[in-house]
DNA sequence: GCCGTTTTCGGCCCGACTGTTTTCAGTCG
C-alpha cells in the first residue's frame, strides 16, 4: 500500500469524524498523520520492515496512529474506518465541499432531514424543507443553491502555469489602481505547489475601498462571494477564487508570511510564539500589546530566531528541523542550470532543428544542449535507427564546429523494449555522449514487470538517465504503475541519474519525488523533453519543484558544466 | 490523538466575514 493511499484513508477517517462532531484536536491529530505519511521519503512499509526503526520517530504519529498504520498495511483494513463508514455514509462527505457548508451544518442536515446527497440536498433546499432547521434560514438556503454545484469540482486545482498567466494579469490589473502602493501574490502560488487551489493576493494602499472597487472591475470577473473593510473575495468567470485582503504598511510582512502559508507551516510557527510568549497573527508577531515585528517578512521569522523560508519549503516537512539543525539547504535557481538534457528535432518528431533547438538554448543562457531523438521501436515519432543515428551524430559534429561557448551533446532517448532490453545496440550507444533510456511501449504491464525493465536498463554500463520514471509526463490519466522505491535504489546502486521531466501542465518527479531522489542519494536531472523550442522554457517549473523538494545545486545534475558531467557519468560508462 | 524549555496532563493558531443570533456560532483560509 502506498503512503498517498494510506495518508487518504486516515484523511477519510479525519473527515468523517468531523461530520461527527469529534474533539477537533484529535481530528486534526488524523489530518497531521495523513500529512506526515504522505511526504514521507520513502514508503511505509520498509520502515516497517526495518526492525531498527519506528513509525512514532515520525513527527505526528504516536504509539495509537502507528499501530493503526501498521494493521492497515498489513490487513488492508482501518478498523476506525469501518466502523465510522457503518454510521455515515460516505457521500455526505460531498455536502461537506459545498461553500458555506462545514461538519455542523452538514451534520444537522444528515440528522434532520436525512440529507446525504447533494441531490437530496438540491430537493430540499427548493421545496423550502431546510430553511426550517434552526441556524437555517433564508439566505443560507439559498446560498446552498447556488454553491451546490461548485460542490462537484471543490478539488479542482489549476496547473501552477496557467495560475501564473492569471495571477500576472491580475497584479497589472491592481498597477492600474493609483491606491494601490503595493501588490503581491502570496498562498500555494507563491510557494510554487504544482497546482494551485485558489489565489491570494495582499494590498498596501491608503484607500481599501477603492481597491476593492477596483478589483471587482477586474474583467473575467464571475461574481463577489464576499466583501468587508480589509477583505474580498471573488470566483473568475474560469472558476478559481480569489482572495484580496488590504493590509497597513507595519503588517505587510506578517500578512506576507500569514497568507503564503502554508496553513500547518504557520500552526507550527505559532505553537513556537506561544512557548516564547509571543503571539502571531497577519499583523505582526506582539509581546503582550507590543508589536515586535512585522512590516517585513525576515523580520516576523527572525523575531522566532528562525531564517526567512523559502516559499517553497513552507508545508511543515523538513523545514524546520533544518533551521534548528542549522541551516536551510541553498536550494537550486534556474540560472544554476547549464542546460537541456532531454529534448527532440526534426530528426524524429520534434517541430525545430537542431540548428534552431541549439540556438534558442543558447539565448537561454545555457553552455549544452542534448539532442535526444527517439529510436526506432517509436515508429509513430519517426524513431531513429542505428544507421540514422550514427549519421544524425556526425551531423551535430559538424554543427558544433559551428558554434562558439556551446555544444550539443550527442544523445539519444533510447526506448526500454516491452520484452526488456534496450531498442539499440551497445555498440552504437558506447558512441553517444548522453543516453537517456524511457519506456513507452508495454506501459499497461504489471507494476513487477515495468520495474524488472526498468531496473536492467538502469544496470546497462551505457545508459546515463532514465527519462519519464514515473510516467506521469506520458499519459496524464494513467501513468504507468512503477516501483519507484526500487528504481531509485537501481540507480543510486548504479550511479544513474533520473529526470526531472518538465512541461507546464505535468512533471514526472514532483517535489515529493525530487525529496525522495534525495533521500536515496540519487541526483536528478531537469529537463524538458522538449519537441519545439519554446518548450525549452518548461525547465522553470522543474526547478519550482525540485526546490520545494529541498534539492540543491548539488543534488541536480545538469548545473554542471559538460566536463563536470561526463567525469560524474563517466565513471560507471 | 499527539506531545513535552507547558514534559505523562492539559494543552493544542488566529482572525475576518456572514447569517443568524439579540451576543454568537459556523465557516473559511
Amino acid at each position: 500500500m502506498t503512503n498517498a493511499e494510506i495518508a487518504a484513508r486516515l484523511e477519510l477517517v479525519a473527515d468523517l469524524l468531523e461530520f461527527q462532531g469529534a474533539n477537533p484536536f484529535r481530528i486534526r491529530a488524523y489530518r497531521n498523520g495523513a500529512r506526515a505519511i504522505h511526504d514521507l521519503a520513502e514508503p511505509v512499509e520498509s520502515v516497517l520492515a526495518d526492525p531498527e526503526r519506528h513509525l512514532t520517530d515520525i513527527q505526528g504519529i504516536g504509539k495509537d496512529l502507528a499501530q493503526k498504520v501498521a494493521d492497515l498495511v498489513e490487513t488492508g483494513r482501518l478498523a476506525i474506518l469501518d466502523e465510522l463508514l457503518e454510521e455515515i455514509p460516505e457521500s455526505v462527505l460531498a455536502i461537506l465541499r459545498v461553500p458555506g457548508l462545514g461538519p455542523k451544518k452538514a451534520a444537522a442536515l444528515f440528522r434532520e432531514l436525512g440529507i446525504h446527497t447533494l441531490d437530496q440536498l438540491r430537493v430540499a433546499c427548493e421545496t423550502g424543507q431546510v430553511r426550517t432547521l434552526k441556524g437555517f434560514a433564508a439566505k443560507t438556503e439559498k446560498a446552498i443553491l447556488e454553491n451546490i454545484d461548485i460542490a462537484s469540482e471543490a478539488d479542482k486545482r489549476t496547473y501552477w502555469a496557467i495560475a501564473d498567466e492569471i495571477v500576472q494579469k491580475l497584479l497589472a490589473h491592481f498597477r492600474e489602481c493609483e491606491s494601490v502602493e503595493r501588490i503581491e501574490a502570496a498562498g500555494s502560488y507563491r510557494r510554487g505547489k504544482e497546482t494551485v487551489g485558489d489565489l491570494d493576493f495582499l494590498a498596501l494602499a491608503d484607500d481599501a475601498t477603492a481597491v476593492m472597487d477596483h478589483f471587482a472591475a477586474f474583467p473575467g470577473i464571475g461574481k463577489t462571494l464576499l466583501r468587508g473593510d480589509t477583505k474580498m473575495s471573488i470566483r473568475l468567470e474560469v472558476g478559481i477564487q480569489v482572495d484580496l485582503r488590504v493590509v497597513p504598511a507595519e503588517s505587510f510582512g506578517a500578512a506576507m508570511q500569514y497568507f503564503t502559508g502554508s496553513q500547518a507551516h504557520n500552526v507550527v510557527l505559532r505553537g513556537m510564539a506561544k512557548a516564547r510568549g509571543l503571539k502571531i497573527n497577519e499583523y505582526g508577531v506582539f509581546r503582550g500589546d507590543e508589536q515586535i515585528a512585522g512590516d517585513d517578512e525576515a523580520g516576523v521569522y527572525a523575531a522566532l530566531d528562525l531564517p526567512c523560508f523559502p516559499p517553497e519549503l513552507r508545508e511543515a516537512r523538513r523545514e524546520f528541523d533544518w533551521a534548528a539543525a542549522g541551516g536551510l539547504p541553498e536550494l537550486i535557481e534556474l540560472k544554476d542550470l547549464c542546460g537541456d538534457l532531454h529534448c527532440h528535432s526534426t530528426w524524429s518528431d520534434g517541430m525545430n532543428t537542431i540548428e534552431e533547438m541549439a540556438a534558442a538554448a543558447k539565448a537561454l543562457g545555457h553552455s549544452y544542449l542534448a539532442i535526444t531523438d527517439h529510436s526506432k521501436r517509436v515508429a509513430m515519432a519517426g524513431g531513429l535507427d542505428e544507421d540514422q543515428l550514427l549519421r544524425q551524430w556526425e551531423e551535430i559534429d559538424r554543427i558544433n564546429e559551428t558554434l562558439k561557448g556551446f555544444r550539443l551533446l550527442k544523445g539519444v532517448e533510447v526506448d526500454i523494449l516491452e520484452g526488456g532490453g534496450l531498442d539499440l545496440g551497445d555498440d552504437v550507444l558506447a558512441q553517444g555522449d548522453w543516453i537517456v533510456a524511457s519506456v513507452h511501449y508495454g506501459q499497461n504491464q504489471s507494476r513487477e514487470r515495468i520495474t524488472q525493465r526498468v531496473v536492467e536498463a538502469l544496470e546497462n554500463p551505457h545508459v546515463c538517465a532514465l527519462g519519464h520514471p514515473t510516467g506521469r509526463l506520458l499519459n496524464r490519466r494513467k501513468p504507468y504503475e512503477i516501483d519507484m522505491e526500487a528504481v531509485f535504489r537501481a540507480a543510486a546502486d548504479n550511479g544513474k541519474l533520473l529526470e526531472l521531466n518538465a512541461h507546464p501542465k505535468r512533471l514526472d518527479l514532483d517535489d515529493l519525488a525530487c525529496a525522495s531522489a534525495k533521500h536515496y542519494g540519487v541526483p536528478v536531472v531537469i529537463s524538458t523533453d522538449a519537441h519545439i523550442i519554446e518548450g525549452l522554457s518548461a525547465l522553470r517549473y522543474g526547478v519550482l519543484q525540485a526546490r520545494r523538494g529541498g534539492l540543491t545545486k548539488d543534488d541536480v545534475a545538469n548545473t554542471r558544466t559538460w566536463p563536470q558531467l561526463k567525469k560524474m557519468i563517466g565513471g560507471k560508462r
